[in-house]
DNA sequence: GAAAAAACTGTACCTACGGTACAGCTTCGG
DNA sequence: CCGAAGCTGTACCGTAGGTACAGTTTTTTC
């Protein structure tokens, strides 16, 4: 191990950085961005104010770094959680059918219920954002549509789906169940709702092939 | 037409009140609750400061006040679009497929999209709300699923479903595919992904009970 | 181990906003 | 023409976001 942290390697600010992101993704998560004050994460990480915007300019620097963040989060699970269900399977339609079951079941595994997904908070906050955050945020969306989507190409070259889907469409409605699943967990204070929502996706997709 | 506002009616104040909730609501599902100044309300209806807090006692209140109107409104659309619906069909199924569509087209004629729901809203902002908002928001919740859940008993009893799906959460399933629509509506910029969304869900159900 | 860069602290100050308090004015139905 | 509803005007307070910038400590690099 001659090297291992030689690269643009182990700076001390990004650790504060993270610690920073981390108390702001909380607070935006159940407070809304502008009902999130700068003051109150300092108080969270244990700096000062100055220390604040040595790492964001203002804080709209903040939430570009907020939401980029957990984009990359998104993107690495996705990956994680898919290509595991791609190896367990040759067949794509179970090989989906899996990772279905395995992301179903990594949600239900969390305790204190989805701490609720960024995208959807700055949906219903765009204004407040700058062009830049809010194309940030339709690009993600729309990688997304694209990721499920191919999957879908493949399973539909094997089994011949009904004609009148969109398979755009079908490859949205697993973001729609999550987004929507997670609302309707925080609003009826039921943490395992989410979950079985994603079960019923799938059994949607179930019938659409196989049937 | 001997009577026709007499009743409670023509309280000047009324009026008022609803412009400061339109322009609210508006803000909110824009900004977010605490990204709504009461400054810019007042700006928008033409008042003081002092008028608005004739209305209201102070910003909780105002949020109270824009959730019980918006949950009253959905009852009402809700109530009127189902039950024209089951008059043009005798079987419970048909009757809610109608309302499904029925639902899809009005949302589709929408031109600048649907504007948000506050439900969804208010999860992702609920630590600025005190218990009592939060309980509306969980019990109009719980009153949407039972309303669905209602009908979809009524359509289990002639067409038996499978075993194996809860129909709470089939009843769910409509609430997470409208919230959800809306966000992805919202994050694409597509106007008609959410009506095409609630016809997958319609897709859903017809497998469900008929396949 | 010294120089340089990174990672902060401290102070001071400005504006906007939520909120309070309260006195006064206007409009309109009975 | 009285009284209540529906406001306006003024004044004031605390908190938050943000700016500016000089100074200090910690870390990295050579």
């Amino acid at each position: 191990m001659v090297s291992d942290m030689n690269a643009p390697a182990s700076r001390k600010g990004a650790a504060t950085r993270d610690q920073i992101l981390d108390a702001a993704e909380t607070a935006v998560l159940a407070k809304g961005f502008a009902g999130t004050s700068i003051d109150e994460l300092i108080a969270a990480v244990g700096i000062t104010k100055s220390g604040f915007f040595y790492h964001f300019k203002d804080k709209g620097a903040l939430a570009k770094a907020l939401l980029e963040r957990y984009i990359a989060r998104e993107d690495a699970l996705f990956d994680d959680l898919f290509s595991r269900a791609d190896e367990l399977n040759e067949d794509p339609l179970h090989g989906f059918l899996v990772g279905l079951k395995m992301l179903s079941e990594l949600l239900a595994d969390l305790p204190t219920g989805h701490p609720g997904c960024l995208i959807a908070a700055y949906c219903y906050q765009d204004r407040l954002f700058d062009r830049e955050v809010r194309e940030l945020n339709t690009r993600a969306t729309l990688g997304w549509r694209r990721r499920f989507r191919d999957r879908l190409d493949r399973i539909a070259a094997r089994y011949p789906p009904r004609a009148d889907v969109d398979l755009d469409d079908v490859a949205d409605m697993l973001l729609v169940v999550a987004d929507g699943g997670i609302i309707l967990s925080k609003a009826v204070g039921d943490t395992s709702l989410l979950a079985r929502q994603i079960l019923l996706y799938r059994d949607y997709l179930r019938h659409l092939f196989q049937a």
